[in-house]
DNA sequence: TTTAATGCAAACGCTTTGCAAGATG
DNA sequence: CATCTTGCAAAGCGTTTGCATTAAA
């Protein structure tokens, strides 16, 4: 099962950092992988409560950041306000393009972008940690 | 003269939408224009305020809104918190690359951003307006 | 039983906004 | 003189934090 294995990473996670296995925790990170989107902290809180899970907000920020660290989401700011997250086990590194209108989100992957970083690193002698990278406009539905 | 042409072009924008070319909104165009970095609100509050001109943190903001409306300068949302803002009249589109341990900023451009973009607009049948490329890392100098 | 986590509500930091006073075309 | 803009202060919004209470190991 992929759930078990995400929870067995996150607690071993916290293990290793001696932090505690709660309740909550757990809570939160199989709700976040039984799902498959982007979303942020608000949409999360929401999706709890919806399903009678009462956990406040402070507890699910405190523990999206525990999930980014551990490597287990990805956290990305789209544009001004609201960080948006996303499950990252085991899934390759990608962009995004956002339509403006109707706010669809789609993935892309191209190995170029690999070449572009390397070319950087080499230029001016930097090491690259993470990147983000963002495509806004309109897409099939919302062109006309 | 350089900063004529954009006062020019803002005064343009003004009048093409009916609004007032206010001598605040000229000096802050004009402040803009003979810096070279980027730089946020607050920065420029700092800035003017330095040059003793007293404009608010209010007007600031309207106004760097018009000024990205007009295409003069550009506005990036580094990581959450505070838009950063640079000129960007005459400037090739470029992308970032941003030290995390002492802040600084390398633009940096690739042809085969290009190609990416044309290939993502052809795949998914999409219209490119505008994109961010964001690489966090460690610069020369941070490295160690 | 020690140390960490939770929930609450208040604080935060950046940005936006309502409104009265003042300036522009 | 009609309309737009300014400055102020207050509100907004997402996020973080101090603190007392509760719970994990």
């Amino acid at each position: 099962m992929i759930d078990m294995d995400i929870i067995d990473k996150f607690t071993g996670f916290l293990h290793r950092k001696d932090l505690r296995a709660t309740p909550e925790r757990m809570i939160i990170a199989r709700e976040i992988f039984l799902t498959d989107t982007h979303f942020n902290a608000e949409d999360l809180y929401i999706h709890l409560h919806n399903k009678n899970h009462k956990i406040s907000r402070a507890t699910i920020y405190r523990t999206l950041e525990l999930l980014v660290n551990s490597g287990l989401i990805r956290r990305t700011v789209f544009d001004h306000h609201t960080a948006s997250f996303e499950k990252y086990l085991d899934k390759q590194d990608h962009g995004h393009f956002i339509c403006t209108q109707c706010g669809k989100i789609i993935e892309f992957f191209d190995q170029r972008l690999e070449l572009i970083h390397q070319a950087l690193e080499k230029k001016y002698t930097v090491t690259i940690n993470n990147h983000t990278h963002q495509i806004y406009g309109k897409c099939k539905d919302c062109t006309g």
